[in-house]
This record gives structure tokens, sequence and C-alpha cells, in this order.
DNA sequence: CCATTAAGTGGGAAGAAGTGGTAAATAAAT
DNA sequence: ATTTATTTACCACTTCTTCCCACTTAATGG
């Protein structure tokens, strides 16, 4: 599971440390697709294929005009990413602009996808989350009374 | 059943000692994530993939921004941290920071999850909690008066 | 009450990870 | 075709992490 927050800094080379903790899970290949919430998402191929999959076959997809935006945005973008011998991959110029990230970035493990944050800005997100998350913990309690 | 309180210190590499009353049944991997009332919550493995599980069942909880945040919260700073050979953690800088964590701190057994405290914090919230046990025990019992 | 063992804490050495730079290779342009 | 630029692979240095050993304190039992 990737979880987990780790801060690297990305070099004038555009190149970018994958945490070590990250590496044996997520494989040689990556791919790398704008986000929500002005991130990167990071998958590995077998999540990607599942989530791609998800969108395109999705009944609407080519009906909806939402749809088609939301596809091309995700499935246009995205890129498919090499990690290279001692660990790092390379952040292509688009990407990197869409997720404002300069130097220090901020990868965050969520389960089955790793994001990309612009260290300042996971930083507020993180304050933000921070300040309602016991009313956001009620509500997933209460949504979830299995336990 | 994980009950209990115990005080122990953090030295200056991030190294801290799970009692050792706790050691047999939480194993050689724990997880730690932020909990509530800035304490840091401990979980066995079989504990955290429940409580994981329950968080992202469904395949939407990505495209609702609540869930994301969430889910970034508790996931994205939890970690996966192994006991060494005599019986140390370490506990992350950022979840360290987030619990106000200097070196006393007060390991409280919750039953199925261990709670870790800011010693001082942990003194004052018992105190304030002393003051009403009384009224707190008759609330509880009038809400759930099947248990 | 003393002896023995276990637990908690500290420090140093070996190893791994992160980052920067150079050389080689490929692509592009004149 | 030669030169220039850009990318990729490789090497090296530094910092941080991990592992191991040792000491001190607390707990246990005779």
């Amino acid at each position: 599971m990737l979880i987990g927050e780790y801060r690297h800094t990305i070099d004038d080379k555009n190149r970018l440390s994958l945490p070590s903790k990250f590496r044996k899970e997520m494989g040689k290949r990556v791919v790398i697709t704008p986000g929500l919430d002005s991130c990167l998402f990071i998958f590995t191929v077998e999540e990607w294929e599942k989530v791609s999959g998800r969108l395109s076959v999705s009944h609407s997809s080519m009906l909806s005009s939402d749809n088609r935006g939301f596809n091309r945005y995700l499935l246009g973008r995205a890129v498919e990413v090499e990690v290279d011998a001692v660990g790092r991959m390379l952040i292509p110029e688009h990407l990197r602009t869409r997720a404002n990230l300069q130097t220090s970035v901020a990868f965050v493990g969520v389960k089955d996808r790793v994001e990309l944050w612009n260290e300042e800005a996971w930083n507020a997100y993180v304050k933000e989350v921070e300040g309602r998350a016991d009313s956001l913990a009620e509500k997933l309690g209460q949504e979830n009374p299995a336990k």
C-alpha cells in the first residue's frame, strides 16, 4: 500500500527521486497525470490500466461534454516515464508547470496512487484539512457503521 | 487487548521504544497516523487494513473533494514502520511535529489501537476528562442504553 | 536484600539514499 | 557532413538512515 509523505527536490534537469519507500511497489515505469487540486497523480502501470479503463468504459464518457473534457484532461496529458538506475524520473515541463512545481516537492501516498505537490501548497492543504479533520472523521464514522 | 499508559522518551534520532507490554500483540510492523485531538494513532497492520479499507471502498472516493481530503490526511500522512531489534520504532518528523512530540511522550492503549501523546498534553487531557468523568459516563449511558 | 534478567536509552560504524555533475550518445541544425 | 544542442547514462560526493553494541536503570525472583 502506498502511504506516507516524503519531501524531495527537483533539480535543474527536471530530475526527481521517487522516494525509496515507493520504488519496490511502483516498479521501473510509472504514469504521471495532472491530478485534482493542482497536484500530479503518479500511478503504477497496472493501476493506470484500471483507472483509465474505468474512465473510457463509462457509457456517458463520449456523450457528455464534461466527460470528454475530463478524459482529455486526464488521458491526454498523461505520460509514462521510466525510473532510472538511481531511482529518479523526469517530470515533463507541461506537468511541472501545471502543478506549480519549482524545487521542493512533497510525495504523498494515497493507498493506490502517489500524489506530487508543490511543497508549500501541500503544507497549506494539510493545514486546511487539519482544521476540519474532526468533522470529517465523524462523518466517516456515520457513513460506515460497520465498526 | 491494548490497554494501559506508559511514559517513554524520543531520542535525537527520532527513535522511540514501543512499551514492551504492547510488543507481542503489535508485532514487528505497525502503522502510525495522525489521530484526533492532536495525538497519533498506532495500529497493528491488521487493524490498519480494516481502517483504511473502510475509507476508500468506492472508486468515486477520488471524485469527492471531502474524500480526497480525508484520504490524503489519513493515508498520506500515515507510515508503516518496523520495530527494531530492541523494540524501537522511528517517528517521522512530520508526525512528530503534528502531535507536538518533543522528548517525553505517553503511550495510551485504547483497546485496538495505541495512542501517542505529548506527555504534558496527555496529563492535561486526563485532568480535564477527570473533571467531567461522571457527567460523561451518564451521557454515554443515556445515549447507548443497549451497550 | 542481593542477584539475575529484562527493558530503556545512548552512541558509533556501516550502509543506503538523495543529489549534483560530467561524459557519452543521440538528435538537430547549419 | 560537421558542428551544436539536448538528452541519457554513468560516476561521485554528501547526508541521512539503519544496524549493532554497550551502558544504565528498572523489574523479578530467590
